[in-house]
RNA sequence: UCAGUUGGCUGGAUGGCCGCUGCGGGAUUGUCUUGAUAAUCCCGGAGAGGAAAGUCCGGGCUCCAUGGGAACACGGUGCCGGGUAACGCCCGGCGGGGGCGACCCCAGGGAAAGUGCCACAGAAAGUAAACCGCCUGAUGAUUGAUCUUCGGAUCAUGCCCGUCAGGUAAGGGUGAAAGGGUGCGGUAAGAGCGCACCGCGGCUGCAGUAAUGCAGCUGGCAUGGUAAACCCCACCAGGAGCAAAACCAAAUAGGGAUGGCACGAGCGUUUUACGCUCAGGCCGGUUUCCAGGCCGCUAUCCGGGUUGGUUGCUUGAGGCGCUCAGCAAUGGGCGCCCUAGAUGAAUGGUCAUACACCUGCAAUGCAGUGGACAGAACCCGGCUUACAGGCCAACUGACGCU
C-alpha cells in the first residue's frame, strides 16, 4: 500500500464515496487500474494546532499499517481525522477502520451498480 | 522559620514489542563504462525546542550585471561610555520615579527656530485675564447739624446697602495644568516690590573619557504642558527573498499580430549583407557623476507554459572544559567533540511499572482521568509572547535562638 502526495489526488478522493466513523472519515476512489492501492491522511487545523495533528495523523498511520488486509487494487484512500481520535481507544480506531472499509466497499459496490443500470 | 528580590538550570522516567527518515558497514539480484548505480534484506549508531512559536529587529547567503561618489525623498534610531559581524540587543555608569530594603521601572536629544493643539469646567488655557472677594477715590441713599418762603437748600458723614472710575493675583471657586514655592518685611490692599532658604537660568572653578556631579559668584522670575502633533538636529539605511538561486530530464518561445518612432554618420570587404568605431536607447526609489555592461525602442491585443529530480542543506560569528584579561557584557589562548536534515513533510504507536497533577469515595488507602507551553523546514545573534512542576546560588526584611 503506498501513500498519496499531490493535491489533485486527494481532491479526487473527496469528489467519491465517504463512510463516517466516530473516530475518523474514510473517502475513497476507484481509479480502475491494477495498480496496488493507495492511502493519504488529511487533518484541518480545525482539529487543533500544530502538535495535535501530527499526533493524529500518527495514529492514523499507524492503524491504517496495521490494517493490511483491507485496501482493494485499484482504489485510492483518504483518512480524515477529527478532535475525537484523540481521546478514542486504539483498538476501538482499529475497529473504526476495518468497519469503514468493509461499509464503504459495499456502498462503493451499490453505487457503481446504480451507474451500470442507468 | 516565614516573607521577598535577582540570576541560572531542568522541561516527564525505566523497560518490552512493532514501525518511520537520514548516515556507516555488509549480503543478494539487475544494469553498464568494473566501481558506480537501482531494488530488497541484515547489522550498528543518530533523530524537535527553550521557546522549534510570533515573524518584530540585526546579519550571513542568493538573485536583481557589478562597484564607487554626491544630493533629495521615504523610513528608522535618539542620556554617556563600552561590547559585538551587526542591531532597536547586551554590560557598566548618569539623571528622574517607586520600594523599609535586596532591587525594580523610564520612547531619557531639542519646547528662549517656527507652526499647531490643550476637551469639559472656568472670568481667564498664554502678547495673560478681574467672576466673587480685598483696597482707594467719587457719589446715591442713610444719619446728623444749620438755614427756611416749610416745597427744600447747604455742610458733614460714607461703618452697613448700592452705583461709577481705578488698583490688586494674597484668598475663594474651576481644572490634569492658573505665569515659581515657603516665610518675613512691605503696602490703601497687594505683588520678586525687597530679603532669607529652596527651585530655575548664566558664568567660573574642581572631579570625571563622557553623560553628569559638587562648590562659588551672579541674574532676576524672564522659560506652563504636549515632539507616541508637524517640525529641527545628529547618526544609520538599495530592493526582494531558500517557493532565493543553480543544474539535469521532459516540454518550450529570446511566440505571434497591428500601430508609432528609429533604421543615422564614417571606415573596410564582394553595392544586398557582414564587421568595427561614433551617435542613440536601456541598466538600483528619484536625479546626477565616474568606471562598466547590454542592443532596435515603445504601445495595444491574442495564444501557451509554470511538472519531476539533484544541488543549495547543514562545520557554524558551532558547542563543552580549563585558563588569562576585564566590575561586567565580552575577548584571547590551549585541549576535546561533530550533535536532525524531512519535502502530503520522518523524529512515532502500543503495553507494563513506578512518580507527579486533578477529581470522587473516604481518610493517608482505593478507583478514575491523564502529563505545562508547544512540533525543525536555509542558517546564526537578539527581542517579544506562552509555560504544570522541580532544583540550585547569591542577597534583603521580620521573628526566634546562641
Amino acid at each position: 500500500m503506498e501513500r498519496l502526495k499531490k493535491r489533485k489526488e486527494f481532491l479526487r478522493a473527496a469528489r467519491g464515496v465517504k463512510w463516517v466513523t466516530p473516530g475518523l472519515i474514510l473517502q475513497c476512489w476507484h481509479r480502475g487500474d491494477d495498480d496496488c492501492s493507495r492511502i493519504g491522511f488529511t487533518v484541518t487545523k480545525r482539529v487543533g494546532n500544530a502538535v495535535v495533528r501530527n499526533r493524529v495523523k500518527r495514529r492514523l498511520r499507524e492503524v491504517a499499517r496495521h490494517d493490511k488486509a483491507h485496501g482493494r487494487t485499484g482504489f485510492d484512500y483518504v483518512v480524515i481525522g477529527r478532535k475525537s481520535t484523540i481521546p478514542r481507544g486504539f483498538s476501538e480506531l482499529e475497529q473504526d477502520l476495518s468497519g469503514a472499509f468493509r461499509g464503504i466497499h459495499g456502498k462503493v459496490m451499490r453505487f457503481e451498480g446504480n451507474v451500470k443500470k442507468d
